[in-house]
DNA sequence: ACTGATATCTCGATGATCGAGTCACAAGCG
DNA sequence: CGCTTGTGACTCGATCATCGAGATATCAGT
Protein backbone atom coordinates (compact mmCIF):
# COMPACT_ATOMS: atom_id res chain seq x y z
CA UNK A 1 0.00 0.00 0.00
CA UNK A 2 2.61 2.52 1.08
CA UNK A 3 4.76 0.33 -1.48
CA UNK A 4 2.71 1.66 -4.35
CA UNK A 5 3.24 5.24 -2.89
CA UNK A 6 6.75 5.17 -2.96
CA UNK A 7 6.74 3.90 -6.16
CA UNK A 8 4.45 6.64 -7.68
CA UNK A 9 7.14 9.39 -5.71
CA UNK A 10 9.57 7.80 -7.74
CA UNK A 11 7.90 7.98 -11.28
CA UNK A 12 6.48 11.05 -10.93
CA UNK A 13 9.73 12.86 -10.09
CA UNK A 14 11.97 10.70 -13.01
CA UNK A 15 8.56 11.93 -15.31
CA UNK A 16 9.84 15.31 -14.42
CA UNK A 17 13.06 15.02 -15.51
CA UNK A 18 11.85 13.49 -18.99
CA UNK A 19 9.45 16.32 -19.58
CA UNK A 20 11.95 18.90 -18.50
CA UNK A 21 14.26 17.17 -20.76
CA UNK A 22 12.33 16.57 -23.81
CA UNK A 23 10.46 20.22 -23.66
CA UNK A 24 14.17 21.29 -23.34
CA UNK A 25 14.89 19.38 -26.53
CA UNK A 26 12.03 20.84 -28.75
CA UNK A 27 12.88 24.39 -27.29
CA UNK A 28 9.61 24.31 -25.53
CA UNK A 29 8.77 24.95 -21.74
CA UNK A 30 7.46 22.03 -19.97
CA UNK A 31 4.06 24.06 -19.94
CA UNK A 32 3.55 24.33 -23.37
CA UNK A 33 4.65 20.65 -24.21
CA UNK A 34 2.09 19.71 -21.31
CA UNK A 35 -0.55 21.52 -23.32
CA UNK A 36 0.42 20.40 -26.63
CA UNK A 37 -0.27 16.38 -25.04
CA UNK A 38 -3.48 17.43 -23.76
CA UNK A 39 -4.51 18.71 -26.72
CA UNK A 40 -3.65 15.67 -28.63
CA UNK A 41 -5.82 13.24 -26.70
CA UNK A 42 -8.65 15.52 -25.34
CA UNK A 43 -8.96 17.54 -28.61
CA UNK A 44 -9.65 20.95 -29.18
CA UNK A 45 -10.13 23.09 -26.01
CA UNK A 46 -10.74 26.42 -25.23
CA UNK A 47 -7.49 28.66 -23.82
CA UNK A 48 -9.46 28.63 -19.85
CA UNK A 49 -10.08 24.15 -19.60
CA UNK A 50 -6.39 24.19 -21.01
CA UNK A 51 -5.27 26.62 -18.05
CA UNK A 52 -6.78 24.24 -15.52
CA UNK A 53 -6.03 21.58 -16.76
CA UNK A 54 -2.21 22.94 -16.71
CA UNK A 55 -2.70 24.27 -13.60
CA UNK A 56 -1.37 28.19 -14.45
CA UNK A 57 -3.62 31.23 -14.96
CA UNK A 58 -6.11 32.32 -17.84
CA UNK A 59 -3.92 35.23 -18.44
CA UNK A 60 -0.64 32.47 -18.65
CA UNK A 61 -2.41 30.70 -21.11
CA UNK A 62 -2.74 33.42 -23.27
CA UNK A 63 1.17 33.74 -23.63
CA UNK A 64 2.16 30.19 -24.14
CA UNK A 65 -0.49 29.63 -26.27
CA UNK A 66 0.90 32.55 -28.16
CA UNK A 67 3.95 30.96 -28.35
CA UNK A 68 2.62 27.21 -29.27
CA UNK A 69 0.97 29.43 -32.28
CA UNK A 70 3.99 31.49 -33.31
CA UNK A 71 5.78 28.23 -33.46
CA UNK A 72 3.15 26.80 -35.95
CA UNK A 73 1.71 24.00 -33.28
CA UNK A 74 -1.95 25.29 -32.64
CA UNK A 75 -3.92 27.55 -34.35
CA UNK A 76 -7.52 29.80 -32.41
CA UNK A 77 -10.04 28.85 -33.92
CA UNK A 78 -13.62 30.72 -33.38
CA UNK A 79 -16.14 28.83 -31.58
CA UNK A 80 -19.23 28.16 -33.50
CA UNK A 81 -20.93 27.12 -30.29
CA UNK A 82 -20.19 30.53 -28.55
CA UNK A 83 -18.82 33.58 -29.69
CA UNK A 84 -17.30 34.93 -26.72
CA UNK A 85 -14.79 31.94 -26.98
CA UNK A 86 -11.43 30.30 -28.81
CA UNK A 87 -10.84 27.06 -29.42
CA UNK A 88 -7.36 25.61 -29.51
CA UNK A 89 -6.22 23.40 -31.90
CA UNK A 90 -3.03 21.67 -33.43
CA UNK A 91 -2.13 21.74 -36.66
CA UNK A 92 -0.96 18.71 -38.90
CA UNK A 93 2.82 19.94 -37.74
CA UNK A 94 1.52 20.04 -34.14
CA UNK A 95 -0.03 17.17 -34.36
CA UNK A 96 2.53 15.17 -35.84
CA UNK A 97 5.29 16.47 -33.28
CA UNK A 98 3.25 15.80 -30.40
CA UNK A 99 2.60 12.22 -31.68
CA UNK A 100 5.86 11.52 -31.88
CA UNK A 101 6.52 12.99 -28.47
CA UNK A 102 4.21 10.38 -27.33
CA UNK A 103 5.20 7.17 -29.16
CA UNK A 104 8.85 7.81 -27.61
CA UNK A 105 7.39 8.29 -24.39
CA UNK A 106 5.29 5.25 -24.80
CA UNK A 107 8.25 2.88 -25.95
CA UNK A 108 10.06 4.05 -23.21
CA UNK A 109 7.51 3.10 -20.57
CA UNK A 110 6.96 -0.65 -22.75
CA UNK A 111 11.30 -0.99 -22.08
CA UNK A 112 10.38 -0.24 -18.45
CA UNK A 113 7.36 -2.43 -17.62
CA UNK A 114 9.42 -5.40 -19.14
CA UNK A 115 7.90 -8.89 -20.06
CA UNK A 116 4.79 -8.46 -17.90
CA UNK A 117 1.89 -10.76 -19.12
CA UNK A 118 -0.80 -8.76 -20.21
CA UNK A 119 -3.21 -10.19 -17.66
CA UNK A 120 -1.21 -8.09 -15.20
CA UNK A 121 -0.13 -5.53 -17.51
CA UNK A 122 -4.67 -4.59 -17.82
CA UNK A 123 -4.45 -4.85 -13.82
CA UNK A 124 -2.19 -2.57 -13.43
CA UNK A 125 -3.56 -0.07 -15.89
CA UNK A 126 -6.87 -0.14 -13.77
CA UNK A 127 -4.83 0.22 -10.64
CA UNK A 128 -3.07 2.95 -12.21
CA UNK A 129 -6.59 4.76 -13.31
CA UNK A 130 -8.35 4.57 -9.78
CA UNK A 131 -4.75 6.25 -8.12
CA UNK A 132 -5.20 9.01 -10.77
CA UNK A 133 -8.95 9.42 -10.60
CA UNK A 134 -8.21 9.78 -6.73
CA UNK A 135 -5.68 12.20 -6.84
CA UNK A 136 -7.51 14.14 -9.00
CA UNK A 137 -10.63 13.98 -6.85
CA UNK A 138 -8.33 15.11 -4.07
CA UNK A 139 -6.25 17.97 -5.40
CA UNK A 140 -9.77 19.81 -5.96
CA UNK A 141 -11.01 19.22 -2.16
CA UNK A 142 -9.27 22.11 -0.60
CA UNK A 143 -11.50 21.49 2.21
CA UNK A 144 -10.41 17.79 2.87
CA UNK A 145 -6.61 18.12 2.20
CA UNK A 146 -6.36 20.90 4.62
CA UNK A 147 -8.50 19.29 7.17
CA UNK A 148 -5.83 15.89 6.57
CA UNK A 149 -2.70 18.07 6.62
CA UNK A 150 -3.69 19.34 9.86
CA UNK A 151 -4.12 22.99 8.64
CA UNK A 152 -7.14 24.87 10.87
CA UNK A 153 -6.90 27.85 9.17
CA UNK A 154 -8.79 27.66 5.69
CA UNK A 155 -7.78 29.53 2.53
CA UNK A 156 -4.91 30.89 0.82
CA UNK B 1 1.56 -1.60 -23.65
CA UNK B 2 0.34 1.74 -24.75
CA UNK B 3 -2.26 1.49 -22.27
CA UNK B 4 0.41 2.10 -19.71
CA UNK B 5 1.45 5.03 -21.14
CA UNK B 6 -1.91 6.85 -21.03
CA UNK B 7 -2.57 5.70 -17.58
CA UNK B 8 0.53 7.02 -16.38
CA UNK B 9 0.00 10.53 -17.86
CA UNK B 10 -2.83 10.61 -16.28
CA UNK B 11 -1.38 9.90 -13.10
CA UNK B 12 1.26 12.11 -13.99
CA UNK B 13 -1.48 15.15 -14.55
CA UNK B 14 -3.50 14.13 -11.71
CA UNK B 15 0.03 14.37 -9.77
CA UNK B 16 0.42 18.36 -10.63
CA UNK B 17 -2.81 18.94 -9.76
CA UNK B 18 -2.07 17.45 -5.99
CA UNK B 19 1.03 18.82 -5.77
CA UNK B 20 -0.13 22.32 -6.70
CA UNK B 21 -3.14 22.18 -4.11
CA UNK B 22 -0.89 20.61 -1.31
CA UNK B 23 2.19 23.22 -1.88
CA UNK B 24 -0.78 26.03 -2.31
CA UNK B 25 -2.28 25.34 1.18
CA UNK B 26 1.15 24.89 3.19
CA UNK B 27 1.84 28.36 1.41
CA UNK B 28 5.07 26.91 -0.24
CA UNK B 29 5.98 26.80 -3.55
CA UNK B 30 5.91 23.12 -5.57
CA UNK B 31 9.48 22.97 -6.22
CA UNK B 32 10.63 23.46 -2.23
CA UNK B 33 7.71 20.82 -1.31
CA UNK B 34 9.62 18.42 -3.67
CA UNK B 35 12.85 19.31 -2.39
CA UNK B 36 11.49 18.41 1.39
CA UNK B 37 10.16 15.07 0.04
CA UNK B 38 13.10 14.35 -1.29
CA UNK B 39 15.46 15.11 1.89
CA UNK B 40 12.53 12.77 3.99
CA UNK B 41 13.37 9.96 1.63
CA UNK B 42 17.04 10.44 0.54
CA UNK B 43 18.17 12.03 3.85
CA UNK B 44 20.57 15.24 4.28
CA UNK B 45 21.41 16.23 0.88
CA UNK B 46 23.74 18.94 -0.46
CA UNK B 47 22.14 21.92 -2.21
CA UNK B 48 23.75 20.80 -5.81
CA UNK B 49 22.08 17.72 -5.50
CA UNK B 50 18.80 18.73 -4.19
CA UNK B 51 18.99 20.86 -7.51
CA UNK B 52 20.07 18.20 -9.77
CA UNK B 53 16.74 15.87 -8.67
CA UNK B 54 14.28 19.00 -8.40
CA UNK B 55 15.49 20.30 -12.34
CA UNK B 56 16.83 23.77 -11.29
CA UNK B 57 19.56 25.22 -11.26
CA UNK B 58 21.86 25.10 -8.25
CA UNK B 59 21.38 29.14 -8.21
CA UNK B 60 17.67 28.88 -7.79
CA UNK B 61 18.29 25.94 -4.99
CA UNK B 62 20.03 28.76 -2.59
CA UNK B 63 17.03 31.00 -3.05
CA UNK B 64 14.79 28.15 -2.30
CA UNK B 65 16.91 26.50 0.80
CA UNK B 66 16.71 30.02 1.97
CA UNK B 67 13.13 29.84 1.98
CA UNK B 68 12.46 26.79 3.64
CA UNK B 69 15.35 27.23 6.22
CA UNK B 70 13.48 30.70 6.88
CA UNK B 71 10.12 28.63 7.10
CA UNK B 72 12.19 26.66 9.66
CA UNK B 73 11.76 23.44 7.79
CA UNK B 74 15.11 22.55 7.25
CA UNK B 75 18.71 23.97 8.25
CA UNK B 76 22.14 24.10 6.91
CA UNK B 77 25.06 21.81 8.60
CA UNK B 78 28.75 21.78 7.71
CA UNK B 79 30.15 19.14 5.76
CA UNK B 80 32.71 17.07 7.62
CA UNK B 81 33.36 14.58 4.42
CA UNK B 82 34.07 18.34 2.19
CA UNK B 83 34.30 21.30 3.67
CA UNK B 84 33.36 23.24 0.55
CA UNK B 85 30.14 21.92 0.75
CA UNK B 86 26.96 22.06 2.94
CA UNK B 87 24.71 19.48 3.85
CA UNK B 88 20.96 20.74 4.03
CA UNK B 89 18.87 18.50 6.86
CA UNK B 90 14.92 18.52 7.85
CA UNK B 91 14.77 20.05 11.09
CA UNK B 92 12.18 17.95 13.38
CA UNK B 93 9.29 20.32 12.78
CA UNK B 94 10.46 20.12 8.94
CA UNK B 95 10.01 16.03 9.22
CA UNK B 96 6.77 16.45 10.97
CA UNK B 97 5.60 18.46 8.06
CA UNK B 98 6.36 16.25 5.50
CA UNK B 99 5.94 13.41 7.06
CA UNK B 100 2.30 14.25 7.38
CA UNK B 101 1.99 15.21 3.51
CA UNK B 102 3.61 11.77 2.76
CA UNK B 103 1.48 10.08 4.93
CA UNK B 104 -1.78 11.83 3.29
CA UNK B 105 -1.08 11.26 -0.22
CA UNK B 106 0.05 7.26 1.03
CA UNK B 107 -3.76 7.12 1.72
CA UNK B 108 -4.81 8.90 -0.53
CA UNK B 109 -3.22 6.55 -3.12
CA UNK B 110 -4.32 3.58 -1.04
CA UNK B 111 -7.65 4.89 -1.55
CA UNK B 112 -7.12 4.86 -5.41
CA UNK B 113 -5.88 1.30 -5.39
CA UNK B 114 -8.93 0.28 -4.14
CA UNK B 115 -8.98 -3.81 -3.02
CA UNK B 116 -6.66 -5.32 -5.22
CA UNK B 117 -4.78 -8.51 -3.95
CA UNK B 118 -1.26 -8.34 -2.32
CA UNK B 119 -0.23 -10.35 -5.29
CA UNK B 120 -1.25 -7.63 -7.83
CA UNK B 121 -0.03 -4.65 -5.62
CA UNK B 122 3.57 -6.16 -5.56
CA UNK B 123 3.51 -6.62 -9.52
CA UNK B 124 2.32 -3.23 -9.65
CA UNK B 125 5.13 -1.80 -7.43
CA UNK B 126 7.83 -4.08 -9.56
CA UNK B 127 6.28 -2.53 -12.66
CA UNK B 128 6.40 0.90 -11.75
CA UNK B 129 10.03 0.57 -10.24
CA UNK B 130 10.97 -0.35 -13.97
CA UNK B 131 9.27 2.46 -15.48
CA UNK B 132 11.16 4.98 -12.92
CA UNK B 133 14.26 3.69 -14.27
CA UNK B 134 13.64 3.70 -17.61
CA UNK B 135 12.56 7.29 -17.50
CA UNK B 136 14.99 8.47 -15.31
CA UNK B 137 17.63 7.37 -17.71
CA UNK B 138 16.39 8.23 -20.58
CA UNK B 139 15.80 12.15 -19.04
CA UNK B 140 19.40 12.10 -18.74
CA UNK B 141 20.23 10.49 -22.31
CA UNK B 142 19.97 13.84 -24.37
CA UNK B 143 21.52 12.33 -27.14
CA UNK B 144 19.05 9.04 -27.29
CA UNK B 145 15.96 11.20 -27.18
CA UNK B 146 17.12 13.98 -29.72
CA UNK B 147 17.34 11.27 -31.91
CA UNK B 148 14.20 9.40 -31.13
CA UNK B 149 12.36 12.61 -31.90
CA UNK B 150 13.49 13.11 -34.82
CA UNK B 151 16.04 16.00 -33.90
CA UNK B 152 19.26 16.06 -36.32
CA UNK B 153 20.35 19.15 -34.20
CA UNK B 154 22.61 18.09 -31.11
CA UNK B 155 22.38 20.25 -28.14
CA UNK B 156 20.79 23.03 -25.76
C1' DA C 1 53.09 23.54 -4.80
C1' DC C 2 50.17 23.74 -8.78
C1' DT C 3 46.35 22.94 -11.71
C1' DG C 4 41.81 21.84 -12.88
C1' DA C 5 37.47 20.54 -11.06
C1' DT C 6 33.74 21.13 -7.80
C1' DA C 7 30.51 23.45 -4.34
C1' DT C 8 28.21 27.36 -2.78
C1' DC C 9 26.80 31.87 -2.88
C1' DT C 10 26.04 36.75 -4.80
C1' DC C 11 24.53 39.80 -8.20
C1' DG C 12 22.33 41.77 -12.21
C1' DA C 13 19.10 40.83 -15.82
C1' DT C 14 15.74 38.34 -18.02
C1' DG C 15 11.49 36.38 -18.31
C1' DA C 16 7.32 34.07 -17.02
C1' DT C 17 3.55 34.52 -14.19
C1' DC C 18 -0.01 36.74 -11.73
C1' DG C 19 -4.00 40.06 -10.44
C1' DA C 20 -6.90 43.56 -11.93
C1' DG C 21 -9.32 45.72 -15.37
C1' DT C 22 -11.64 45.81 -20.14
C1' DC C 23 -14.51 44.28 -23.73
C1' DA C 24 -17.59 40.97 -25.90
C1' DC C 25 -20.95 37.66 -25.54
C1' DA C 26 -24.17 34.27 -23.21
C1' DA C 27 -27.96 32.91 -20.34
C1' DG C 28 -31.63 33.63 -17.43
C1' DC C 29 -34.94 36.89 -15.44
C1' DG C 30 -39.14 39.57 -15.32
C1' DC D 1 -37.70 42.27 -25.30
C1' DG D 2 -34.49 44.98 -22.13
C1' DC D 3 -31.78 44.08 -18.01
C1' DT D 4 -28.68 41.81 -15.05
C1' DT D 5 -25.41 38.57 -13.89
C1' DG D 6 -21.91 35.46 -15.24
C1' DT D 7 -18.35 33.75 -18.27
C1' DG D 8 -14.37 33.89 -21.70
C1' DA D 9 -10.34 35.97 -23.63
C1' DC D 10 -7.17 39.42 -23.71
C1' DT D 11 -4.09 43.55 -22.16
C1' DC D 12 -1.32 45.85 -18.97
C1' DG D 13 1.59 46.86 -15.04
C1' DA D 14 4.06 44.82 -11.39
C1' DT D 15 6.09 41.16 -8.98
C1' DC D 16 8.91 37.37 -8.29
C1' DA D 17 11.40 33.27 -9.36
C1' DT D 18 14.84 31.75 -12.16
C1' DC D 19 18.97 31.91 -14.73
C1' DG D 20 24.00 32.91 -16.22
C1' DA D 21 28.22 34.65 -14.90
C1' DG D 22 31.51 35.76 -11.60
C1' DA D 23 33.82 35.35 -6.97
C1' DT D 24 35.56 32.55 -3.26
C1' DA D 25 36.92 28.43 -1.01
C1' DT D 26 38.08 23.68 -1.07
C1' DC D 27 39.22 19.21 -2.99
C1' DA D 28 41.96 15.82 -5.73
C1' DG D 29 45.63 14.46 -8.46
C1' DT D 30 50.26 15.35 -10.47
Amino acid sequence: MSEIAVRLRDVVAASDAYRQTTARLLGLGVPETTILVHLLHDGPRTPTALARRVGVTPASATAQLDRLELAGHVVRQANPRDRRSVLVTLTPQGRALVSRIFAVFSADVARGTGDADPATVAEVGRILDGVSQELERRAHDDRGMARDLGLHSSNR
